[in-house]
DNA sequence: CAAAATTATATTGCACACAATATAAAATGG
DNA sequence: CCATTTTATATTGTGTGCAATATAATTTTG
């Protein structure tokens, strides 16, 4: 039997695939959940962690959610546009762009809190169950970048 | 506590994230590997269908991989830019279009053949147990699919 | 302290991803 | 058999996502 030939795994059959497919699954899930709010998921993200404390930098928006500035900054100036940020220049250190709440965004909190229960809900599972899901698929991802550039 | 002070679930505490972050995840893992082939992981997951056998038409790519045609034509003009497919249409139903391998698309097949077992390797699992998290991932999107729409 | 290296962000270009709309072909129903 | 509906694909517009590059501000070093 030639290359040509043999036998291939199946997209559906791969564990990679099923990550890929679990995430449209979510992005479909929430979407109808946050188009209320005017947000899409990836800004959703950001909001959760300003919501949880401010100011943060860019940077550090990145960091939390493995995204670079090309990603980050359109992102962010829809969400300024949107009148839910502020993105200001740092005066201790002029390379750092603090990113602030207006109060717009702080209410938008209060219409965000119902969503985590209903996603919650959706899965069908007990918190104990998706809390251990959750970490199983950390621990994954953890490999994945572990093993990068090693044979 | 007013809305705008209640504590709110930090993204990396939410399943949505880990599933989000697994897929950056295996998205930098197979940069590198398809890189040489000249492939991003959507074109690939295209060619494992194509390679399965063939011809298949853009509906049924759609159908397998959950894309919609606003993304699959252009992926399939690129691979078709490439000189790796065929696009024509079907003879008997004006409306599809067939999508085939060039005889260049075929002999990729042996050049990916390496690339299950290295992303396998990278998980750092044997198969029982990498197959055991496919299908409860998988048993998660079917479930949060279910669930749109209710309640 | 001045040159070199590092850091933080922005910009550009390319590639998904999806909603909404358009178009044309095939199937269906009276 | 013709009007209606359905099906298959394409197009457009918006929003990520990342590599590569650019720029300006800080830090480090000799």
């Amino acid at each position: 039997m030639t290359d040509a030939d043999a036998p291939i795994l199946a997209p559906e059959q791969q564990l990679c695939f099923a990550v890929y497919a679990a995430g449209q699954a979510f992005s479909r899930l929430y979407r109808p959940l946050l188009q209320p709010l005017g947000l899409t998921y990836p800004q959703y993200l950001v909001m959760l962690i300003l919501w949880e404390g401010q100011p943060v930098t860019v940077t550090g928006i990145g960091r939390r959610l493995g995204l670079d500035t090309g990603t980050l900054t359109p992102l962010l100036k829809r969400l300024e546009a949107s009148d839910l940020v502020v993105r200001t220049r740092s005066a201790e250190d002029e390379r750092r762009v603090v990113v602030t709440l207006t109060e717009k965004g702080r209410q938008l909190k209060a219409e965000a809190k119902a969503i985590p229960e209903a996603v919650a809900c959706a899965s069908g599972r007990d918190l104990p169950d998706v809390m251990r899901l959750r970490d199983e698929i950390n621990a994954l991802s953890k490999a994945l970048d572990a093993s990068r550039g090693c044979t």
